[in-house]
DNA sequence: AATGAATGAGACTTCATTCAT
DNA sequence: GATGAATGAAGTCTCATTCAT
C-alpha cells in the first residue's frame, strides 16, 4: 500500500509547506519534489498527477481529522456538548497547523472545478457528522424541532469556515481557539437578547 | 471617464457571461473580447490587464448593490427588520442573476491572492453595513449587548455565503429567496428550542 | 486563407530543413520556429500542433507534385510513355530536392500511426494516377490484359520507393534520374531474357 | 552464451507481442519485462539497452529465416524456380506470423536512423541471396544479360516489401501467399503484353 | 542472477500583452 | 480610437537506465 510508505507522507507534507509558502499557482511539482527530498519522477510513483497530490493531501489531512471529530463527539453526552466539541476541534486543528490552514482556507480554493468536486466529496463526511449532531439535538429536545437540517448545517459550516478564513488572513494575530465558546453561543442562541 | 463609455460595460458583461459559461480558467481575454464584440487590443484601452477586468467586474456589480442595500435597510425601522432586508436582498440579488452568482460564488474564488485581496476591499463596504446594523440592534436593545461584532458579522456573512454557494452548486434546483426567513430566524434565535 | 500567407510556407520550408538536418526526433518546434524566423507561438497561429506541421508539409509538397504528374502524364500519347514520365518525374522531383527526399523517405516514416495514416491519404491520390495509367495501358493493348491492377501498382510504387530510399541512404553518391530508363524497362519487361 | 538462455528468447518473444499489440512508441521496457515475466532490471542482464532488444529481435527472427531461404532456394534447379521459392517463403513467413509482420513492416520502421542502419545490416544477408539468384539467372541465360543487379534487387525487395505492407495494413483480409505466383510473373515478365 | 524503486532530462503548447497600422 | 498578428516565458510528465539489496 503506497499510502503507508514513508515517501507518500513526505511528499504530502512537502506539498503543504510549499503551497503555504509560495501559493497555489507558484507551487510547481519540481518545488514539491525538492522540498520532499526526492526526484521529480518519484512523485509520479506515488501520485497519478499533480491534482492527485492535492486531493490526497486533503483526504489524508482531513480524512483522519473527521474520524477524530466523530470519535470525540460521540463520547459527549448530549448534542450541545457535541457541537461545542466539534467547534473547538475545528478551530484547534487549524490553529495548531497554520500552514495547513493557509492551504485549506486560501490556496486550495484556487483549484479548478474538478479538484473542488473531489474536495467536496471528502467534506461530505464532515457535513454528515454535523447533520447527525443536529438530528440528535432535536430528538433530545435541545434544538428546535422544526430546524431545516440542511440549512443549519450550512450556517454552521459557513460560520466556522468564515471565522477560520478571517483568522488566517489576519495572519495569526489573535487566538482562534478562544473564540470557540462565543461561536458556540452564537450558533445556539442567535443574536437576540 | 472610461467607466461611462459603452464598451466598458460591454466588456464587463461579456466577462460575466464568458466566465459563467466556461469557468474561470478557460476564460481567455480573447474570448471575452469576442463576446464583447471588440478586438483583443481594445480591452487594454479600458482595462490595465486581465485582473483589472475582474476587479472592475466585482466593483461594478457589487458596488452599486451595496449602495442599494444600504439605502433599503436604512428605511427599515429597526435592526431586526434591517437584517431581514439585507438577507432577502442578498439572496434575491444572486437568485435573479444566476450567471453573476456562478461567477462570484465559484469562479472568482479561483483567482490568486492578489485579486482576492482586492475583492475583499469591495466587500469591506458590505461588511460595514452589517456592522452598522449590529451596533444599532444592540443600542435598540434587540440584540445581545455583549456580542462580539466582528465575530457575528463573520457568522452572518459566512452563513449567507455558504447558503448561496450551496444553491449555486445545486444548479438552481430549489428556491433560494424563500429561504431568507428561515435563515433570518436561525441567525437571530440560534438552534435552541 | 492561412495557406497563402507567407509565414505558412516559411514555416513548412523551415521544417523540411530542420528535419533533414537534425532528424525527426531531434526536430523541436522551437528549432523550426527559429529557422523560420518567427516566435514559437507564431507556429500555432498557422498549425494546430506539431503533427499538423508535418501533415501540412506532406500535403503541400506532395499535393501539388501529384497534380503536376497528373497534368504531365496526361499529355503523353500512350500508357507506356505516361509510365515513363511518372517514373522520371518521381525521381527528378526528389533528386532535385535532397532535403525533401530525406524527410519523405527516412524521417517522416518514424512518425506514429496517426500521422502515417494521414500521409497515406495524400498518397492515395498518387496511387490513383498509377492505376489510371495501368487501366489505360490495358485498354490500349500495351499491357497484359489480366494484370492485377492493385498488385502492379504495389510493384511500381514499392520499386520507386525502394530505389529512392537506397539513393538517399547512399547520400547522393550517384545519379538517380539516369536510372529512370532502366527502372522503366524492368517494370515493363521484367527480368526475362 | 546469453543467446541460448531461456530468458533471452522469452524477452524477445515478449517484445514482438508487446510491440504488435501496443505499437512501437507505447512499448516501454517495463511492459516488455512484465510480459516476459521478469523484472525491469533483468532485461539489462541480457541486452545492452532498449535498442539492443529490437536489433536482436530482428537478428533472431530474420537471421535464421534468411538461412532457411538460402538452403531452400539452393535446392531448386534454376534461378527462376529459386526466385519463385524466395517470394513464396517471404510471403508465407510473414503471413504465418502476423504479429511479427506488424512489427517488421510497420512498427520497427518508426525507429530512428541508428536502429534502422543496424536492421539494414541484417537485411544485407537477404539482399545477397537475391543478388546471387540474379547472377545465376543471367549465367543460365534465363535473365537478361545486361540487368543492373543492384537495381533489380531493389525492385524485387521493394515490391515484396510493399505487397506485404499493404497486406498487413488491410489486416489479413485476403490471402497473401496466393499472390506469390502473380508477383513472380510480374517480376519476371513485366507489364507488357 | 534477479529485483524494482528511484532517478532526472527534455519539449509542446497556451495566452496575456504589445504595437505597427 | 480600434485592430489583431505576433510574441515568448514557463511547467507537467514519461520512461530508459541504474544500483543497492
Amino acid at each position: 500500500m503506497k499510502k503507508n510508505k514513508p515517501k507518500y507522507k513526505q511528499i504530502i507534507d512537502a506539498a503543504v509547506e510549499v503551497i503555504a509558502e509560495n501559493g497555489y499557482h507558484a507551487s510547481q511539482v519540481s518545488k514539491i519534489a525538492k522540498k520532499a527530498g526526492v526526484a521529480d519522477g518519484t512523485i509520479y510513483l506515488y501520485f497519478r498527477n499533480k491534482e492527485d497530490i492535492l486531493v490526497s493531501l486533503f483526504q489524508e489531512k482531513m480524512g483522519n481529522f473527521i474520524e477524530r471529530i466523530k470519535e470525540d463527539t460521540e463520547q459527549k453526552s448530549n448534542a450541545d456538548e457535541k457541537l461545542r466539541t466539534l467547534i473547538e476541534m475545528h478551530f484547534s486543528r487549524l490553529a495548531n497547523n497554520y500552514h495547513l490552514a493557509v492551504v485549506t482556507q486560501l490556496e486550495l480554493r484556487q483549484s479548478n472545478k474538478d479538484l473542488r468536486q473531489k474536495i467536496n466529496e471528502v467534506l461530505k463526511g464532515y457535513l454528515a457528522v454535523i447533520d447527525e449532531i443536529l438530528k440528535e439535538g432535536i430528538e433530545e429536545g435541545l434544538f428546535h424541532p422544526e430546524l431545516n437540517i440542511k440549512l443549519v448545517r450550512q450556517m454552521i459550516f459557513g460560520t466556522l469556515d468564515e471565522v477560520v478564513t478571517n483568522w488566517v488572513m489576519k495572519e495569526e494575530k489573535y487566538d482562534l481557539i478562544s473564540q470557540a465558546d462565543a461561536v458556540h453561543y452564537l450558533i445556539t442562541n442567535g443574536l437576540k437578547k
